[in-house]
DNA sequence: CGTCTGCCTG
DNA sequence: CAGGCAGACG
C-alpha cells in the first residue's frame, strides 16, 4: 500500500533530523533505535547531562524492560540481529544518522531488571506492533536462518521504513515474542510452520493495520476539512499521516491534537473503538489470554489517550480564559500532549518545506514514539541541554534554529509506559527546571535557548505564557516562520486561524521568534523596553520587532512600545533639563566641568528608573550620550535658547543620532 | 491619510 | 505609564 510513501516519509524525516540534529542536538528519530540513543547521547553529551541522563534513564529502564523480554535473549540476538536489520537499517536511512551508529549493541535495558509481567505485556504489545508493520526482522529473528528467506522477501517488500528504529532492536525482543506465541499456537510446528503462520498472521495483521490507517485517515481528513484550510501543513500532515502505516495511534493521537474539539470527540471516539477493534482482530490468532491482555493494555492506553486528548481540548475550549497560560504549560508538558513534540520539533525545525515529510515523518514517530519516547525524548533534551549550556551572552546568533527547548521532548506517552509520564515531567524538571517554560521551547533561537535553561528569562516567558492569546497564536505563528517553530501548534494547541499575517511575516523575517508570542506586553517587557533604552532612545518599530520576538505585534502593541520608549525620552530628557539647570544654578561655568559618571546623580536618577533592580550593566556609551545630552541641554539653557518654544528639537536631533546597536542579548524573547 | 513624535495631563 | 491631542512627515 503505502509502503512507498512511508519510507519516504521516513527518509525524509529521518535524514532531515541527522541533519538538523547534527551531532548536537540528537533528534531522537523516534522510531529509530530510542533504545540505543539514550547510549549514544552519552558519548557526546557533557558531564551533567550524562547525570540527568542517567536519572532519567533509570525511570525509563522499567519502561524499557517492557518492551524486552529480557536481556539476554536481547544481548544473544544482538548480534545476529544487527547484522541481518542492517540492512533495512541502511535503507531506511537510520542507519545514516550518527547518534544510530553508535546506539547499536548496547541497549540501555540491560541495566534495568523489569517485573516479568510487565516485560511480557510491553514485549506482546510492541510483537502485535511489529507484525502489524510486518516487521521482517522479527521474522528472521524469530524463526532464524531457515526463514531469512522469506523474511528477506517480505522486508523488502516492506521496505521499510517501518521496520525503523525500533526494528532493529525489536528483533531480539521480537523473537521472543513470536516465538513465544508460535509455540502456544503450534507447539509441534517447525520453523517453516511457524513462518507460514507468521506469514498470515503477518498480512491479517498487515490488513488490519491498513483498515486502521484507512480509519485514521479519514478522521485527519475530516479535521483537515474543516481546520486545514488555515493551516496549509495540515493537509500535509494528514497526507503524510496516511501514508504512514506505523503509527495508528500516533496517528489518532495526533489527530486528536490537531483537531478541534467538537471534531475530536466524535473522530477520536469511533478512531479509538475502532482502533480496538482492529487490535482485537489482530490479537485473535495469538493465544487467547494474550491477546486479551494485549487488547485490554491497548484499549485502555487508546481510550486513556483518546480521553486525555479530549478532556484537554475541552478544557481549553471551555476555559477561555484560563486556558492561557496554565493550560497551555499543562498540554505541553501532559505527558499525552507532548506526544509528537518531538517529532514536530524535529520536522518542522528544518524548514518549511521539509514540513510534509515531517508530518508525516511525525505521524509515524508519533506510533513509535510510544515506545520511543523516553529514550528519544530523553536523548533530545539531554543533548540539548547539554550543547545549549551557557551560551555567552554576548552571543553571535546563530542564524541556525537550534532545537528549542527540549519541553516537549517527550513524545507522546501513549499507552504502553504511563508510568513514564511521572519520569518524564521529572526529567524535564531535572533538565530545564521548574521553570522551563514550554512556551519558548520549540522555535527558540540559538541565543533564547542558552539563557532559557539558566532560567534567565523564566519571567519572562511565564508573564508570557500567560498572555492570553498566546496559546493560539503559538502554533499559527510559528509553523508558518521559516525558523522552525516547530510543530507544537498542531500538537498541543487547537489550531486558531491566524489572524493577521503581521505576525507569520514577522516569524519569517524575524529568525527569533519564539514561540510565546503573545498578545500584550508585560512588565517583563516594559523591563526590557526599559534596558533597551540603555542603547537606543529612538528605536524604529522594526527594531522593537526584532527586539521582541515574542510580542504579536499589531498597531496597538507597536504604538504602546513606541509610546513607552516616548516616555523614556521624556523622563530622560527633563531629568537632563534638570541637571542641566541645576548645573547652572551650581555655578558652573564650563560645559567640561559637567561630566556623567556612575556616580552622577543624574545617573543614579536615570539607573532608578530604567534599571530599578540594578542588575543590569549599564553600558559606558549611555554615558556618553547622557553627558552629551546634559552638555546640550547646559548648551542651550546657557545660550537662553530655552526661551524658544521649540528648543528642545535641536537637542532631540542630536541624541538621535546617538543611538547604538542593540546587543544580540536582546533579541531573546527570554532575556532578562 | 496614517504614522510617528512630543507635549500635556491624569 | 497611558490617553489625548496636535504637529510633522511621506
Amino acid at each position: 500500500m503505502n509502503l512507498s510513501l512511508p519510507d519516504q516519509t521516513m527518509h525524509s524525516s529521518s535524514e532531515s533530523c541527522l541533519e538538523d540534529d547534527k551531532p548536537e542536538v540528537i533528534l531522537p528519530c523516534f522510531r529509530r533505535n530510542m533504545y540505543e540513543e539514550p547510549l549514544a547521547a552519552y558519548s557526546n553529551g557533557s558531564i551533567i547531562s550524562q547525570l540527568l541522563r542517567k536519572t532519567i534513564h533509570n525511570k525509563r529502564a522499567i519502561d524499557d524492560n517492557h518492551f524486552y523480554l529480557s536481556n539476554s535473549v536481547a544481548a544473544a540476538d544482538s548480534g545476529q540481529e544487527d547484522q541481518s536489520s542492517v540492512s533495512s537499517k541502511d535503507s531506511t536511512v537510520e542507519a545514516i544518522s550518527p547518534s544510530d551508529h553508535v546506539s547499536t549493541g548496547v541497549s540501555p535495558e540491560e541495566d534495568h531488571p523489569l517485573p516479568d509481567h510487565l516485560q511480557a505485556k510491553r514485549a506482546r504489545v510492541e510483537n502485535i506492533i511489529r507484525v502489524m508493520a510486518g516487521s521482517p526482522n522479527s521474522r528472521q529473528h524469530g524463526d532464524g536462518e531457515r526463514c531469512d528467506t522469506d523474511a528477506r522477501e517480505m522486508r523488502e517488500a516492506r521496505e521499510s521504513c517501518r521496520e525503523n528504529k525500533r526494528k532493529q532492536r525489536l528483533p531480539q525482543h521480537q523473537e521472543h515474542n513470536t516465538m513465544g506465541w508460535q509455540m502456544n499456537r503450534k507447539p509441534g510446528s517447525s520453523c517453516n510452520d511457524n513462518c507460514n503462520t507468521k506469514e498470515e498472521e503477518c498480512h491479517k495483521l498487515k490488513e488490519q493495520l491498513h483498515s486502521m490507517q484507512r480509519l485514521l485517515r479519514q478522521l485527519q481528513e475530516k479535521f483537515l476539512q474543516v481546520y486545514s484550510q488555515e493551516d496549509p501543513e495540515f493537509v500535509v500532515r494528514e497526507a503524510a499521516g496516511a501514508d504512514s502505516e506505523h503509527d495508528i495511534i500516533g496517528k489518532s493521537t495526533d489527530a486528536c491534537y490537531i483537531s478541534p474539539e467538537e471534531h475530536l470527540e466524535t473522530n477520536n471516539s469511533t478512531a479509538t473503538s475502532n482502533c480496538n477493534d482492529r487490535i482485537k482482530a489482530d490479537s485473535y490468532p495469538m493465544h487467547q489470554r494474550e491477546s486479551q491482555n494485549l487488547q485490554e493494555t491497548l484499549k485502555q492506553e487508546l481510550s486513556k489517550a483518546v480521553n486525555d486528548c479530549i478532556d484537554k481540548v475541552f478544557k481549553k475550549v471551555s476555559s477561555s480564559t484560563d486556558m492561557d497560560i496554565s493550560h497551555q504549560q499543562r498540554v505541553c508538558s501532559t505527558p499525552e500532549i507532548q506526544i509528537s513534540l518531538g517529532a514536530d520539533r524535529k520536522s518542522l525545525a528544518p524548514d518549511h518545506s521539509q514540513a510534509e515529510e515531517i508530518s508525516k515523518s511525525r505521524s509515524s514517530e508519533l506510533c513509535e514514539s510510544s515506545e520511543a519516547q523516553t529514550s528519544q525524548d530523553q536523548t533530545e533534551a539531554l543533548s540539548l541541554v547539554v550543547r545549549k549550556p551557557p551560551v555567552t551572552q554576548v552571543s553571535s546568533v546563530t542564524p541556525t534554529v537550534k532545537r528549542p527547548y527540549p519541553v516537549h521532548q517527550t513524545p507522546f506517552q501513549f499507552s504502553y509506559a504511563p508510568p513514564l509520564h511521572e519520569s518524564h515531567i521529572l526529567e524535564h524538571l531535572l533538565k530545564y527546571g521548574p521553570h522551563s517554560n514550554f512556551g519558548t521551547l520549540p522555535c527558540m533561537p540559538p541565543s533564547m535557548d542558552r539563557t532559557s535553561p539558566d532560567s534567565v528569562d523564566l519571567s519572562w516567558d511565564a508573564v508570557a505564557m500567560r498572555s492570553k492569546v498566546a496559546s493560539s497564536h503559538f502554533g499559527h505563528h510559528h509553523r508558518p516562520s521559516s525558523m522552525g517553530a516547530v510543530g507544537v501548534d498542531g500538537l498541543c494547541l487547537p489550531h486558531v486561524k491566524m489572524e493577521s499575517g503581521e505576525l507569520q511575516s514577522l516569524a519569517e523575517r524575524n529568525p527569533y521568534m519564539s514561540l510565546n508570542i503573545q498578545e500584550g506586553l508585560t512588565p517583563s517587557h516594559l523591563k526590557k523596553a526599559k534596558l533597551m533604552f540603555f542603547y537606543t532612545r529612538y528605536p524604529s518599530s522594526n527594531v522593537l520587532k526584532t527586539f521582541f520576538p515574542d510580542v504579536k505585534f499589531n498597531r496597538c502593541i507597536t504604538s504602546q512600545l513606541i509610546k513607552w520608549f516616548s516616555n523614556f525620552r521624556e523622563f530622560y530628557y527633563i531629568q537632563m533639563e534638570k541637571f542641566a539647570r541645576q548645573a547652572i544654578a551650581e555655578g558652573v561655568h564650563d560645559v567640561k566641568d559637567i561630566t556623567v559618571s556612575r556616580d552622577s546623580e543624574l545617573f543614579r536618577a536615570l539607573n532608578m528608573h530604567y534599571n530599578k533592580a540594578n542588575d543590569f550593566h549599564v553600558p559606558d556609551r549611555f554615558l556618553e550620550v547622557a553627558e552629551i545630552t546634559l552638555h546640550e541641554f547646559y548648551n542651550a539653557i546657557s545660550a537662553t535658547k530655552d526661551s524658544d518654544s521649540s528648543w528642545k528639537k535641536a537637542i532631540y536631533k542630536v541624541i538621535c543620532k546617538l543611538d547604538s546597536e542593540i546587543p544580540e542579548e536582546f533579541k531573546t524573547s527570554s532575556y532578562l
